[in-house]
DNA sequence: TGTACATCAGTGAACGCGCGTTCACTGATGTAC
DNA sequence: TGTACATCAGTGAACGCGCGTTCACTGATGTAC
């Protein structure tokens, strides 16, 4: 690439700075000008393009929605699999993108860094939700094709699955899994864990459970 | 409290003024000067005390771990519950606490701002996972009582009902849960989630997902 | 009880640094004629 | 095709600020005698 004055595409640049930046030096280290510097520009460019560091972060967020969006997409795709299935290939499309793009996965889901209420922001995680919703929308219906799934169960159950990739996810990057660098119990534990993702069929007699939240909470 | 030159527990005082401020101003702004102030010392006095920042999130951290550690012994003592009821209580209590501590539990799992080689730190997380741990072996064994369940499938299940809830209160805290100010909505959803946490009995015959690994990896 | 001294918790002035922000500017690009 | 001009992406010097760190210091506390 050479030096030009005009650079054409440095909007993309910077947030693929930053995102390097993320990765290898954190969050603490992370400055306009430190980007700027990275993507070999003057230092006020990246307040040029994105006002400043909130601005620059939401720009990553929207990229890691984005890329979260077409990785359960594709998680998707291939047929011929059963029901239950398609939920797990779901969920171990979530860890391995929270797994291989930590930085856009930590931004993404910590708002006091971004401007969350950015309509581009709000839109494309929107859209997250929504893939990672019907996923498991899918996979209920199939899953109890005879009976009517009350819609708070299926929200609720939602937020279950949701929880637990994400929450795996999460302890796996803080690092409190352990040391698990041998790729092939790494990965049993992620299908042990996917596994017991998968919820019981619904039963409406047992599965409303206002006759003991007194008891628990 | 008289202005004394020799502060007496100014250690004490200043994780104090750090969890407030972390929970009122985050993060971002929070510095050595700005804990100094909180706590109304001079701005080397956090130094003298513990070194650098990381230095004073660990000791945040340490107490979290304490505090989580309590929280979960806490909510196990009242006797004449079910074995279900008790694991619903020690997921409640950790929701809980990350919901009531968010300073603390956002720094006791980013090991990136403490010194995870701290002696103290190791030990206090230990034994708030041992607590955890314990928990959930608990039931399983009673839930199961006539069955081996082997270690390795224990171990999955303390790592699968630990991300759930602690995936939970992570969506929750980053605001993924939508708006939630109804709090007997909240507690519905709370317990909804907390449900869908109980593991469904151990069989050994379905229980080794070996066999259609490679399908879904 | 009184004196002398060591210890160390906490002070405050001084430093250099990297930061965000401002702003007059430069120069490439696109468009009108 | 050539010229003139508007636009705007990106520059770079300058600024003030809050930060972490250093270090000689102050003064309270504890202990020895």
């Amino acid at each position: 690439m050479k030096t030009r004055y005009h650079h054409g595409d440095l909007a993309n640049s910077l947030v693929a700075a930053t995102v390097s930046l993320l990765e290898t030096r954190g969050l603490d280290q992370l400055s306009l000008r430190e980007v700027a510097r990275e993507a070999g520009v003057s230092h006020a460019a990246p307040a040029h393009h994105f006002g400043d560091k909130s601005g620059l972060l939401t720009a990553v967020a929207i990229e890691g929605y984005q890329l979260l969006t077409e990785a359960l997409l594709a998680s998707q795709t291939p047929k011929g699999r059963s029901p239950e299935q398609r939920l797990l290939d779901a969920g171990y499309a979530y860890i391995q993108f929270a797994l291989s793009h930590t930085a856009h996965f930590e931004v993404m889901f910590r708002p006091a860094l971004t401007n969350s209420e950015n309509p581009e922001y709000i839109a494309s995680s929107l859209a997250a939700k929504e893939v990672l919703e019907t996923c498991i929308r899918n996979f209920l219906l199939q899953q109890s094709p005879q009976v009517q799934i009350p819609e708070q169960q299926i929200q609720a159950t939602v937020i279950a699955l949701w929880s637990q990739v994400h929450g795996f996810a999460n302890l796996w990057l803080a690092g409190n899994l352990g040391d698990i660098t041998d790729t092939v119990r790494r990965d049993m534990i992620v299908l042990d864990v996917l596994t017991s993702v998968i919820p019981r069929p619904y039963k409406p007699e047992v599965a409303n459970p206002n006759n003991n939240a007194a008891a628990v909470l």
